[in-house]
DNA sequence: ATCTTATATCAAGATATCTTAATATATCCT
DNA sequence: AGGATATATTAAGATATCTTGATATAAGAT
């Protein structure tokens, strides 16, 4: 009840739907990527990620000082229903802009 | 996208998951018995009621002074899965009380 | 150790949603 | 027509969510 509540708050706002969208158009992608496609400030990626996460539809791997979100697998039925229908919206996704984790 | 964010924003929200329970299972139900059996205030219920039924999920089919509420049939594979998936959440499902549009 | 960079968290204001109480509409009954 | 009943709508306060800016944490570079 409360997970699916969760889970349920978490796509209701395009601005996760979009950011979810990228990710699974994407692969795997740091905040930093987010942050430079989307134009958004640091603190407001972080806080749709995290909202992600926790209703179950991304996990993140940190590796050096960054962190890497990628669509949890294997995803549930529902949520990856979910997925689907959100894959078949009109969502205004921006290109994946310049790779800011690589290191030399 | 819109109709999207409607879909998602109506099942948001703790007493529709209940009344919309409370429909599936009932079939066809008036304002007043959801009002009996919950307990809960005339304008609430008809609220939740709208909302759910701009969603997609319910239709009313008006007789005579009630409004009868029923899950719209056919449902589509989206509404649909939603629908199997609140059916299998722990939600309190009040007893369908008194009948209130019975005629004589 | 200090500086820089990537990410997370917190605080405050803005916006949206939910609840109740009051009022409006519409049907039926006499 | 006038009263009663069922439902819908509106207004106002309470609560939750979203955004931004500031600060905290943590890893890597010098």
């Amino acid at each position: 009840m409360d997970i699916f509540l969760k889970t349920i708050g978490a796509i209701n706002d395009e601005t996760r739907l979009r950011i979810l969208r990228f990710i699974a158009i994407n692969g795997e992608v740091c905040v930093c990527d987010i942050e430079n496609s989307f134009k958004m400030i640091q603190s407001r990626v972080s806080r749709h990620l995290k909202i992600l996460k926790e209703a179950g539809f991304i996990k993140v791997d940190r590796r050096g000082r960054w962190a890497y979100y990628s669509i949890r697998n294997p995803l549930d039925k529902f949520r990856q229903g979910i997925l689907e229908e959100i894959s078949s919206l009109q969502l205004e996704i921006p290109k994946f802009g310049q790779e800011c984790s690589v290191e030399e």
